[in-house]
RNA sequence: GGCGCGUUGGUGUAGUUGGUUAACACGCCGCCCUCUCAAGGCGGAGAUCACGAGUUCGAGUCUCGUACGCGCUACCA
């Protein structure tokens, strides 16, 4: 049978990069077993869902080079089918009405009100499973639903034995009946919960392989006892570790803000691939060589649920410092693709950057466009993001360029000679018949030893006067970019920094 | 509280069936290169493999216990 696998987010804020990575593990997975990866936006808390966060995950998948087989699938719109499983499971004696009163419950205080109830009924001795209707006859049952009382509907759990399955990542899970609950299917506003939605959904999908997020590990014993009583077959299972913050939290929106947006890394000038390649490293390893830079291909070719691990795995970062505003391995390998992609990939992504930022001219894919190529070339080598293609690399592209502070201190206010030298070699350049790298060299190099200085003084400062920065490229050949006109005015205009 | 899962340098990871100085990447430091900064090359610091027992001639690798962390536990998803 072929694999068939899907990936299931809420739409209840932006696409978090662990989902983003269980979306890239589904689809590792499927394209590496010529399988199907589906796509399902489980939109049935109505509350919080938002079709602008549909978007943004739609937008995020796409971002990473993630497609989808078949059409998308909106929970919500099966509400209906997942209530009348509840029911019939009611009819068939595998689920009960529970006529309880319901319990209002506050969202923030749910874990130490579940902590507070079980230390209360393990001190009473009382029974969890207790429940006065679980044995309720199907008549009288029956009576008082058709009487109009509301109901929530419980899945029966069995009294004696043990939920058992196989993880592909954690192997052999055993959990006590005992242990669950008599867990409610339906609410008594008669809304379909998330456990029944799933396997619902996955059921009509015909999923086979359910790869998640570490956190329904446990859950899935209740859920694999919902395919039963359904008489549906059950998936396979492979639970993902969790992405942890630093501080070893789990990773959330709340406390650790736009970080953990995958938005967040398109819009700061990650290249989608170098990112993807990043995420699949984070709980995962490709067996054989070391080697960590892999394109989609490579990933798909290695991709082995073998490969996944078991412990989670911590992102790096640090909101104190903004040069680690992200994990550093991430900016790294963001630096790496930047620095080795083919340029033809490269340029469209800086013109779109450059788009954004307004710096953008259409002569830059017509008579410019060998000057815009080879540019971005020249600069590519030192920049992390495209981003820094508008900010470091801007006096390449425009005229309104700022003038780092450091850079100015170093280079043009310690030397105040600089103030006659800078228009003077200005003027020298400008006469020059041939303009490129070997000639600017050679008339520099001239020039400094007329009068008398290093030739390093001036380079560093001409560095400065014509691109703001104490840093970049070879400056002969930045002279060469920049052109000559440009060149000598800028070398004049320096001297009022001096 | 109960149950589950995890624990190799700061981070991500390698460590075949237990066998010598625990490997790689990022980050950090130094040197080379050099007009700066990167890149690249070379080198370095950093891990008593959470801790404690046990099995064994020998354990990161097997067993048990402890600690710590995380997850789940809801008429949330």
């Amino acid at each position: 049978m072929s694999v068939r696998v899907r990936f299931a987010p809420s739409p209840t804020g932006y696409l978090h990069i662990g989902a983003a990575r269980s979306a890239l593990f589904n689809w590792l997975y499927a394209r590496k077993t010529g399988g199907t990866f589906l796509l399902r936006i489980e939109d049935t808390d109505v509350q919080r869902s938002t079709d602008e966060s549909t978007r943004s995950i739609l937008e995020g998948l796409a971002w990473l080079g993630l497609d989808y087989d078949e059409e998308l699938v909106f929970q919500s719109a099966n509400a209906d089918k997942h209530r009348a499983a509840a029911l019939s499971l009611v009819e068939a004696g595998r689920a009960y009405r529970d006529f309880t009163p319901k319990e209002e419950r506050s969202d923030k205080n749910v874990k130490q009100e579940i902590a507070a109830r079980a230390r209360l009924a393990s001190n009473e001795g009382t029974d969890h499973r207790a429940n006065p209707f679980r044995d309720l006859p199907p008549e009288e049952s029956n009576r008082r639903a058709e009487a109009g009382e509301p109901f929530a509907v419980r899945l029966k759990i069995a009294r004696e034995g043990r939920s058992r399955f196989e993880d592909a990542v954690y192997g052999l899970q055993e959990r006590d009946y005992s242990e669950i609950e008599d867990l409610v299917l339906l609410r008594s506003d008669s809304h379909p919960l998330y456990n029944l939605s799933v396997v619902c959904d996955d059921i009509e999908m015909r999923v086979t392989d359910v790869i998640r997020g570490q956190d329904h590990l446990t859950n899935t014993h209740k859920q694999i006892l919902i395919y039963e009583a359904l008489t549906a077959s059950v998936p396979r299972f492979a639970h993902l570790p969790l992405i942890l913050a630093p501080n070893k939290a789990k990773l959330s929106k709340r406390k650790h803000g736009e970080v953990v947006s995958l938005t967040t890394y398109r819009d700061r000038g990650f290249i989608p691939a170098a990112f993807r390649n990043f995420l699949a490293l984070l709980g995962w390893s490709s067996e054989g060589e070391g080697q960590e830079i892999m394109s989609l291909a490579e990933l798909t070719e290695r991709f082995t649920l073998e490969g996944v691990h078991r412990s989670p795995a911590v992102f790096n970062f640090s909101d104190a410092d903004p040069r680690q505003w992200t994990d550093q391995k991430a900016l790294w390998m963001n630096a790496e693709y930047i620095r080795t992609l083919p340029l033809a990939e490269l340029l469209p992504m800086v013109r779109a950057e450059f788009e954004s930022a307004g710096l953008w001219r259409d002569e830059y894919e017509t008579v410019r466009g060998e000057w815009f190529a080879k540019t971005v070339d020249l600069i590519r080598e030192r920049f992390y993001t495209l981003k820094d293609f508008s900010g470091q690399g801007r006096a390449y592209f425009s005229d309104d360029f700022e003038f780092d502070s450091g850079a100015d201190a170093k280079n043009l206010k310690k030397e105040p000679r600089l103030k006659e030298l800078l228009p003077a070699l200005g003027d020298r350049l400008e006469k020059l018949e041939t303009f490129d790298a070997p000639s600017v060299e050679a008339e520099l190099r001239a020039f400094s030893e007329e009068a008398g200085v290093k030739a390093g003084l001036l380079i560093n400062a001409s560095r400065t006067a014509l691109t703001g920065q104490a840093v970049g490229p070879s400056m002969f050949e930045v002279f060469e970019a920049v052109g000559q006109t440009r060149s000598a005015r800028r070398l004049r205009d320096a001297a009022s920094r001096v």
